[in-house]
DNA sequence: GGAAATAAAATTGTGCACAATATAGTTGCT
DNA sequence: AGCAACTATATTGTGCACAATTTTATTTCC
């Protein structure tokens, strides 16, 4: 007889620890299969898949007539200083963003688009339909997945909040 | 009247930029919670996510009695040299895997499990338990989205192919 | 008013990803 | 044999992610 009922088997543990039943490695290697599918479409717009991120965010913002502190952006993509301070270096660089450190609290710095930022929002509307052509999956199929995708995120920074 | 019929309306153009909208920021987003919830529980064997993807493979090799190539497991986690080889010699100094040139074919390394590394795989069982816990789903949830995303791989990964 | 607590962004350091290139070894062709 | 084509891994360089710390500014509390 075995110790099944009180103890992980062999078999388990292999079934447990089997890379292909692991649904991280599917979120993982989905999540760099559309990043490399989106890189050959970007490199269009000369920019990177987080720093297009960040552009969907500046140019949502701009529509509302509003300038987003770096904390408002890294809330909206889960990001911190150390990944965006950078990298909104290089959008500014490239002339696509202003940073600017607001007069009323100097701590703040708000992010700002520039004409040439604002403008490349039109050449960028092609992209989401491009890429869903090459997903191979229906409209309907991807806003499913979305939607389940959202609810897994929502479960996992609520229980985030729960432990604070 | 509108152009709608033949180009992209403003709102048309909102509503494909938005952030919300976007199903490759669900995945981005997701597999950061995700991996930011494993942080910890690897911690405890001092792994990073990606050194415990390579061990998930080097313990399935090594149930098979295999001591796979660089490429093999690059295949397997859909990774490139420039990547696995400060990994793996990470996953060396740490005493966990061995590294040795092929004879047979002086340009193969392959790589095999410790002692140290193959009893880590014990420790390593209760992982995948505890962080199924955490996810907030119920288990024939999460095995239906790994589906739907292997699915999506295989989409993503098939294109790549045929366009070669 | 002034010290302590808090807050926002920047900096530093480590470890992926991935493109591009380099190095070395093997195979195939003549 | 000799050389071109190919293969496997390593190296280099750029850009994220993220933890930990630092810097500067603001708020709170006495």
């Amino acid at each position: 007889m075995s110790d099944s009922a009180t103890r992980a088997s062999k078999a388990d543990s292999d079934e447990l620890l089997a890379l292909d039943n692991q649904l991280c490695f599917a979120v993982y290697a989905v999540n760099r299969a559309i990043t490399s599918r989106y890189r050959p479409l970007l490199a269009e717009l000369d920019l990177t898949y987080p720093q297009y991120l960040v552009m969907l965010v500046m140019w949502e913002a701009d529509e509302a007539g509003e300038r987003p502190r770096v904390s408002s952006i890294g809330e909206r993509l889960r990001l911190d200083s150390g990944t965006l301070t950078p990298l909104l270096r290089r959008l500014e660089q490239r002339g696509l963003i202003t940073r600017q450190r607001s007069s009323e609290d100097e701590r703040v710095v708000t992010v700002a688009l520039t004409d040439e930022g604002r403008s490349m929002r039109e050449r960028a509307t092609d992209v989401p339909v491009r890429l869903l052509c090459e997903l191979g999956v229906g409209p309907e199929d991807a806003v499913r997945l979305r939607g389940e995708l959202r609810d897994l995120l929502s479960h996992l920074e609520q229980a985030e909040h729960h432990r604070e």
